[in-house]
DNA sequence: TGATTATATGATTAAATGCTCATATAGTAT
DNA sequence: ATACTATATGAGCATTTAATCATATAATCA
């Protein structure tokens, strides 16, 4: 495999490094939201809130629309469930497979 | 869901954020290597090697065994090749999609 | 025992990341 | 036009990460 693929898989990671990133992610689970709405959910600042955004969608995870004055974002291919799901999945099976040595 | 789970899962996806980290991976794919294996594959320092390494077994990804003075690394939990695998897929199908756009 | 080899780790430095405050931009309303 | 609201972005700072060099540790061998 090139080592190209391996950058890209490394930085599509890298944008769900971080647990403000993955939250947003479901929440939008349902569908788009404005960032009106994101921002006093995550409570967290707008400006803070802003980048996070930007680091998903510049990784092509999320993509947005302008209505007016408001910009709604959403997920741009839902796969992105499954590897966040499988991930916490393995966390757990390996969380259980140590639990199960120890006793 | 708790917001301790997003910061494992941020935790996981952390240890996946580095292209050095996911080459292992894939060179992990058909079972256990030795760091001596490893590293001259890799073509990096060898105290980087073995801090890639490190940061894996951190995260549950990788465990190591001890033989003689060689230590041998392994994948953990098979699913993170289904995980690394989809990110690949998802980068390309949203390339695709946006490369449609344009056409 | 001392020498050699494999692997890990401490210290340092450079670069990247995340957060905050302040400000810019753009749309809407008056 | 001015004022107001929603969102994005620049600048500064603190923290984290990655790489490198040097050294430590531990196993093996002569």
């Amino acid at each position: 495999m090139k080592s190209e693929v391996f950058e890209v898989q490394a930085e599509y990671f890298k944008a769900l490094s971080h647990p403000v990133r993955i939250k947003i992610l479901y929440y939008l689970k349902k569908g788009e939201r404005c960032v009106c709405e994101i921002v006093p959910y995550l409570k967290e600042e707008q400006s803070n809130v802003s980048r996070h955004l930007a680091a998903l969608k510049r990784a092509g995870i999320l993509s947005s629309r302008k209505e007016g004055v408001s910009v709604y974002y959403r997920v741009e291919d839902e796969n992105v469930y499954k590897i966040v799901d499988l991930a916490l999945c393995s966390v757990k099976k390996v969380a259980r497979e140590k639990v199960a040595l120890l006793s």
